[in-house]
DNA sequence: CTGTGATATAGAACACTGTTCGCTATACTG
DNA sequence: CAGTATAGCGAACAGTGTTCTATATCACAG
């Protein structure tokens, strides 16, 4: 008997669900002819039409008819949405790759890990939504935490220090990719619409009301945030005064 | 004639919509029966519906039926949902107290603010989900910017530094607030539901296998987070590392 | 070789969601 | 009093996640 949807999502929250047994390989009406849809598959084309479309296309209806099957079909191999968000996140934390805790060069590998994390997430724009909602127990979010809390713990860090910081880290890390992607999802509508680009944000800055004399005077360095500085400085910001007590 | 709602929303975004004009106090069938739907009554309902059943419950059509109408009734008022949510994401910013920079006490200050901002959302649980969406002209939002903008100013920070540090600030209190609410909305069902206490996490932990060293070792640590102890300590690494530059 | 039961696959439907169209009944203007 | 602008609202549309029920196929017992 192979395994429910449900005992499979137990076994990732470590709850051993029952009896495991062969995949029993079974077709259904459709016979032969179609590829058998498997959990690979789903997660497959769910990451596919995220790539391309954004996490906001992600429905199940999406993913059943790129399957070429109704949207029923899905939920003998998985859960809910939720499941399948779960999935994802699951699977785009097991491509994570931790070095080996080094305490020379600490601090580089806990920004490397999170540069990781940031790439992944958009990769898959909004995507970290569904991170958000992911319960702590998960084995996949919670090796890297384990390897995150090794390097800290190799480079002397308190232990509690260190597992607070992990957690402060990865949800900005999270928040971080959330807003980035919604930013550059939508693209510059400007014709009466909002978001803009940095010029036509310095514009309005500029265009403040008096009130506004400190957001007015420092509209540069407001808005200065090519490539993914903003990101460094965050996380080195929480590193160094991680060591400064 | 009174303002559309697309140019009042033009005006919460400093494009200054063309004439304002009276507010007109026109009556529709139900005549003076029933009080008129306003703005503010739609932004109050709203507020109330989040603070008693959460973010999620909050459809157009159950604020319409709170205000014993029908759905599109709303839409002579408000742009669409997303508008809804700046609004409240807007009058909850309003509500924040700026103080008076102070260069000897800043750093508090800025906890200070951090933290109603941390109370206000919480309040409404799962709110902070809409504030990853309101754009970065809005009116609201950044007042609050201004201010704490002022107040690191006034403690000798970097202007540049200050802009990004405020920014991280911000995206920070918005993702814990949003994974508190998440997390204590469930109820904790126990059950073959996820989610469970800290006792429980506590079981997981331990009955992890031992690719997870570090983490049965420090699941005391890790677990540690009674009430907002995690949200001082990463505000106050954040401030820190600020200093120490 | 035939019958039976297990099971993966679908189709249709339910209860929702945000949003729009078109009508009605009112209240102000000339 | 006539005319018109307009706030309100019912119904409907195109979606969403999810479930119930039926079917078509397979492996296996006889």
């Amino acid at each position: 008997m192979s395994p429910t949807p449900q005992q499979r999502r137990a076994a990732r929250h470590q709850q051993a669900g029952a009896g495991a047994g062969t995949p029993a390989a079974r077709r259904g009406p459709s016979g032969g002819t179609k590829k058998p849809i498997t959990v690979e598959a789903i997660v497959s084309t769910a990451f596919g039409i995220v790539e391309t479309e954004g996490y906001e296309a992600l429905t199940m209806r999406r993913v059943a008819t790129a399957l070429e099957t109704g949207p029923s079909s899905l939920y003998a191999h998985v859960v809910n949405k939720e499941d399948l968000d779960e999935l994802l996140i699951g699977r785009l934390c097991a491509a994570i790759d931790l070095p080996q805790p080094d305490p020379a060069t600490w601090r580089q590998q806990i920004i490397g890990v999170c540069a990781q994390l940031r790439d992944q997430y958009l990769r898959y724009p909004g995507i970290s939504r569904a991170a958000f909602a992911v319960a702590p127990s998960n084995l996949d979010t919670l090796r890297v935490g384990e390897g995150m809390l090794a390097i800290m713990l190799a480079g002397g860090v308190n232990p509690r220090a260190a597992a607070w910081a992990i957690d402060s880290l990865t949800l900005y890390v999270n928040a971080y990719s959330l807003e980035v992607s919604l930013l550059d999802t939508q693209p510059a509508h400007d014709e009466d619409g909002w978001v803009v680009s940095r010029a036509e944000l310095l514009r309005r800055f500029a265009a403040l009301p008096g009130t506004f004399p400190q957001t007015k005077r420092y509209a540069a360095e407001l808005t200065a945030g090519t490539g993914h500085d903003r990101f460094a400085f965050t996380v080195g910001l929480m590193i160094d005064g991680l060591t400064h007590r």
